[in-house]
DNA sequence: GCAAAAGTGTTTGGATTACACCCATGC
DNA sequence: GCATGGGTGTAATCCAAACACTTTTGC
């Protein structure tokens, strides 16, 4: 059996993959970038870079995500390690995968220096992405739908003040089923939401109520019992 | 701003940690070693290894855990990736951590070269362990207990042939919760198991009947249907 | 008035709970 | 016989699904 030095196992490479997430006109999409540089010039692919070497994994994500949307402050989940030996063409590249979630009409998305463009695509009609991007997003989007039965999450999708119907399409789309309107009410009755007295603009209905998400009472609740958000 | 060449980079290594769940006597346990080398020398630690550079994650973890145990062919299930820049002392060491579930009583453990001693050790009575490790087996048996909610693994647990109650026992320990006898065995009803002719040996009461989780029904059903092991 | 979606109430059947009771074994 | 846990039935309750109905807006 032979013996390897400690430090010849220096001779790997991590990077982080970010997966934006985001809601609008009732679909969910990833933000994904068109690489301007080898390899895999000019295919798409989700959002990442090499961590620094002195950096922590989820620092790492939030520079990236900042880097790329102007974004801070937003909570980053952890996903999944992807590391089959030959997933980089240049080296040995583990990488860490995590997941943002936001409101895409809250800000300006702008192509960064090493990125030749920037593009919400929807999920239902993904392109061939550079790397493994396709696996690491189908899975990573599996863990989203995970915690969107279990964690209040969707709301970080949704507006900040949003109507019943967009939280029940929300999860209409993720889980590809219909939900009776009534019953769907019945089942949020128990998370906190603040009603507000603002309604629906300019549509040709009966315009609907306005509602936030009362993360403070959530929160408060949430010592002693435990939520569901299976719908 | 300044530029960081792709070869600088590869100043790290990665790492397996290897967390191994049994059960037996009522109680879920870890196996751990006592280091025999420094760094954390004589400290209990999670069994784990650097990843060899062209060596697959997953092939990793089922090396460190044949290493370890002798055990081929177990299911490795990944659980998190932790990287704070300074979580071991002898360089940037990102790890990636797996578990696996094993029957105990299936096997002989041996402390293997590198380990001084090896011991299951209840999840209950951890002592302090070596780097992040009470971090690291603290969160993987959170994930643990999500996924005894969600998949079959509790067999990979009990043994082959088990009785309902042992069965049942397994859940409260986990989930630190009693639940009525009658109502345990309606809720499981739907779970495929195969009823043996075969009885508890050498107990002072009835003796109850010994059960098998029947994995060819269950996978043909699960296509279709959708299961869940929440008690 | 009509279309469209908001918003709410009722009925029904199946699942969950709590609890009671009988059964088989060792001593 | 009795202690111990194995094993099952039942009634009360809760919950979720299905569906119907009323309300409010624009045109």
């Amino acid at each position: 059996m032979y013996r390897i030095e400690f430090n010849d196992f220096f001779t790997s490479a991590f990077s982080v993959d970010c997966i934006i997430f985001g809601y609008s006109h009732g679909e969910i999409k990833a933000l994904l970038i068109k690489r301007a540089m080898e390899p895999f010039e000019n295919l798409w692919a989700i959002p990442g870079d090499l961590i620094y070497p002195d950096e922590d994994l989820e620092e790492a994500a939030e520079r990236v995500l900042f880097e790329l949307t102007g974004l801070k402050q937003i909570a980053m989940h952890q996903s999944q390690t992807f590391g089959k030996p030959n997933r980089h063409p240049q080296g040995r590249v583990i990488t860490v995968s995590y997941f943002a979630l936001i409101r895409i009409d809250d800000f300006e998305v702008k192509a960064s220096s090493w990125a030749g463009d920037v593009q919400w695509v929807s999920l239902e009609n993904m392109p061939a992405l550079a790397f493994d991007h396709n696996h690491i997003l189908s899975s990573t989007y599996e863990i989203l739908k995970l915690k969107l039965q279990n964690e209040p999450v969707c709301f970080d999708l949704l507006p900040e003040r949003f109507t019943l119907n967009e939280f029940q399409q929300l999860y209409e789309f993720a889980f590809d089923q219909a939900f009776d309107k009534a019953n769907f009410r019945k089942k949020i009755k128990y998370i906190p939401l603040i009603a507000h007295d603002e309604k629906q603009q300019n549509v040709k209905h009966r315009p609907a109520k306005l509602f936030s998400f009362d993360k403070k009472t959530f929160e408060e609740a949430t010592v002693n019992n435990s939520y569901t958000f299976k719908m």
